[in-house]
DNA sequence: CTCGTTGACAGGTACGTTTCTGCAAGGTCA
DNA sequence: TGACCTTGCAGAAACGTACCTGTCAACGAG
């Protein structure tokens, strides 16, 4: 009886099956896949009377079911950081809203969609949802959901050099150290000669590089480390360690700092101790941020290339998913662009007329 | 022949389906199944039993099955403006970043993810997800888009009151209207005499409003409207269209500017005039960004409180795919917040002391 | 003793595709 | 005229899950 009662079996309203399609155009199921899908051999007229068919009823394939069939989704995982309950990542600095930009935009234009998933293992969610390949973000030492997608046999692709042994399928990232470097020798050559750091507290790579290749600056030109630490996830802790850094008695007549808002911050808290900038100190920060091109005065920056290294990491992803799986990790650099602006110009002439600094100075 | 050369059904290497647990813990699918998704009557034992077993295979039900059989994905739409090939939102103004990490959050706490996919109507892109609901940035006139997803019986709620007719589940928006009477009365205060409005080219709904309620408000005012409007998309644009400005001969002694750089774009045309403030230009602009904070002089701005609405957005499209569909649309009005900072402070005394205004000044 | 009732499970079907295999009809060639 | 290939399409088997519909025992009530 009650089989009687449901003959027109996937008769739900308000969405026509490829049955329905077939049924209408007079044809098999078969042709009509094949003729939307392009394959099979087919005759043109047959071709185009079911694609007309189809269009007339609106049809449209079950994404679930394609996905079940094909074991492929177009769904490319985007992971962001989270501290406590919010998502960090991706609005906290321009960088991560800049690499999703790019990294959404190559994605969509190979027919791949981003989800947004959180960083942390929340079971529910990641098993929910049926991914083709991940980008995760700056990952710790020991990422479960690394280790998890890899068991998987899912692509893993990074932004940031993978730590540890992470056994991710590809990476992109920046020179960190030559970065921080180059950036140390540009503000000496602009007459520094006690340069200091706005770092992080957090482990992450980017942080620990950066923080070790001023340290080994520091000790190969022999000056003294002069740097403050704070969570970067935290914008208030950003101004009132830039602050605690000009305060201090070894005050620096430079300043690096690693984070997007160091710019501003410093530049606020060299306002309060009547420092100009760049005559009594010169400034760098690493920042996407447009708005450091109208400061008073604007600030050098150092630009990490989100852009490129978004799209980069999408295509090595798709590569993956898509074609030959090569078993060596793909590792990619790509060089960053330091803008040059007033906060780091060359010391006006009278600094550089002076006298050869004593060697206790250099 | 070739039915006997695939007995163990399934046997893709690297997952394990429900099958392998039924068969591994001694059970039916059916026990499985009810036993991990907490459904029939089972004593706690064989739950107990069949969940050690699918841990210890590792076992991860496949999304798209339990998507093509339950007919929910989990997954949310979230739609993003393009110009040309790039996702403009979300990367342009600190407004898109914020509210995309609170509709990420909120999403996430109720067990959904979001899909990141552009408004244009790339079928390639929105027919392969399989969506529950969808989450519409201020969608235009006629947006293809959500007339085919509400067609297709799914819900739609829009950051921003949709423009004409369009029919979606419910919308979240400010009170833009009240927000911009609240600002130039808020200038008028302070001894603007003549206010200047930096809008946009664009025909979104925000644009339109705000830009219709200043012309409003200078009718009833009596003052002549000094705009100057560019596309909003071109950061380049801003800059220039903040200059002329400045530079026309009906030169306004404030300034309010709808988009997030206005700010900085508008006090660096008014260093370049030798215009200070807030002596002689009153400054306010709509933003998100903490940069006005610490500017020099710190600036006035509208926060349009994007978390709340991110929130708001993801709650009432959540209850709609889960709830009870009403078929009336929910409207949901957040209050906006004006942080006012040295960049419109009252005109010194002077100005107050000043004979009443006459009439036609008024 | 019989009859409903309840607990504890198993079978089987449907979700909507893709695709492998098969099978006629018609053409080509020896 | 058969052997063989090509063309044009149909049948049916998966993909992995959820859930509806039994079935079979035990058990108390009448």
């Amino acid at each position: 009886m009650s089989r009687a009662d449901t003959p027109r079996r996937g008769s739900r309203p308000g969405r026509a099956g490829i049955r329905d399609v077939a049924a209408a155009a007079g044809v098999s199921i078969t042709t009509v896949s094949d003729a939307l899908n392009g394959k099979g051999r087919l005759p043109d007229a047959t071709r185009r009377h079911v694609r007309e068919v189809a269009d007339r009823l609106g049809y449209r394939p079950s994404a679930a079911a394609r996905t079940l069939r094909t074991g492929k989704s177009g769904l490319i995982g985007l992971t962001v950081t989270t501290y406590g309950d919010e998502p960090f990542t991706f609005t906290e600095f321009a960088y991560f809203a800049e690499m999703a930009r790019a990294a959404t935009s190559a994605a969509l234009a190979r027919g791949y969609a981003l989800v947004i998933l959180p960083a942390t293992s929340r079971h529910d969610v990641w098993s929910n949802v049926a991914l083709d390949g991940t980008v995760v973000i700056d990952p710790s030492d020991e990422d479960h959901v690394v280790g998890e997608l890899v068991r998987q046999g899912l692509p893993v692709v990074s932004d940031g050099r993978p730590a540890g042994s992470l056994p991710v399928t590809a990476w992109v990232d920046n020179d960190h150290e030559a970065a921080v470097l180059g950036i140390l020798d540009h503000l000496a050559d602009a007459g520094a000669r006690r340069i200091g750091l706005l770092t992080g507290t957090t482990t992450d790579t980017y942080t620990r590089l950066s923080t070790t290749a001023y340290l080994r600056w520091c000790e190969r030109v022999g000056q003294d480390p002069v740097y403050e630490a704070y969570p970067a996830h935290d914008p208030c802790a950003g101004a009132v360690a830039a602050d605690r850094l000009l305060a201090r008695p070894d005050r620096p007549d430079a300043v690096y700092g690693l984070f997007d808002p160091n710019g501003t911050d410093l530049l606020a808290a060299a306002r309060r101790y009547g420092l100009r900038v760049p005559e009594d100190l010169l400034l760098v920060c690493c920042s996407e941020s447009t708005v450091y091109a109208s400061t008073e005065p604007p600030i050098t920056t150092l630009s990490l290339k989100p852009r490129r290294i978004g799209t980069a990491v999408v295509q090595l992803l798709i590569d993956a998913i898509e074609g030959v799986k090569s078993d060596q990790p793909v590792e990619q650099v790509i060089p960053t662009e330091l803008i040059v602006r007033t906060s780091s110009e060359r010391r006006s002439p009278r600094t550089t007329i002076s006298p050869p600094r004593s060697p206790e100075e250099r």
